[in-house]
DNA sequence: CGGCATCCTCGATGATACTG
DNA sequence: CAGTATCATCGAGGATGCCG
């Protein structure tokens, strides 16, 4: 998102600061829908995972988005990132406090899209 | 999304029909964490609004796009339409029930997030 | 007012190859 | 294993103009 802003709901008193541009949060909420965000917040949400275990398990991603992905997850605040300097070296991830906080109504809100739809009908 | 889809969570014997690429929920996953829908079923949130409401409310929002958003999102039965064929035509929009119901965990998401974050520090 | 249709751009994404 | 660097592409999204 680039200047997307709810000016008219922010005046109208609401509280969402998120509609503002210049508001941190709005980063957050681009990382967290973006293209792979969303997969990889739920992939951590039952395990902490190494990088090739994220790769495997998100499929269709690539090693590149991936660890951008990252990047700005833990940038954010949202996954810890631990480096154990082997040979070869293992990195894993996890959701941190603020991370599983998120999780939840993300999952929420995949539960509620399920329920909702017929299981495998027509696409 | 394309491919994607958590094979392993899956196997898991999470209920991650999401993940599943031929699964219908996951054009709704899609639409609703796309660009523009988010704000677009949060504007909607309080009130029904009309296209040139909508256009003004998502700041930054193309024509072009808010009503691309809109068909997909009317189409996946979270966005009712209704026009009034008058001089100059009204075009009305407001959530379904289902929609309501998505926009819940949403709204949440987006509460959480501001919640976490210091309001209008270093971006 | 509420849209499509068209053209065009740019950034996100993917593929490939290379490092510590 | 866990990345980064580089290059190529593809399509979402923006700008503009027209129509009912």
């Amino acid at each position: 998102m680039t200047e997307g802003a709810q000016y008219r709901q922010a005046e109208a008193g609401k509280r969402y600061d998120v509609f503002h541009t210049d508001c941190p949060a709005r980063n957050v909420v681009d990382h967290v829908t973006s293209r792979w965000g969303i997969w990889v917040l739920i992939s951590l949400r039952s395990n902490d995972l190494r990088f090739y275990e994220l790769r495997e398990s998100i499929h269709g991603i690539s090693e590149k988005m991936l660890s951008q992905t990252l990047r700005a997850l833990v940038q954010d605040g949202l996954v810890w990132r631990e480096v154990e300097q082997t040979t070869p070296p293992q990195v894993t991830y996890g959701l941190t406090g603020f991370g599983r906080d998120i999780g939840e109504p993300l999952t929420e809100l995949f539960d509620r899209i399920t329920r909702q739809l017929p299981p495998y009908n027509a696409a």
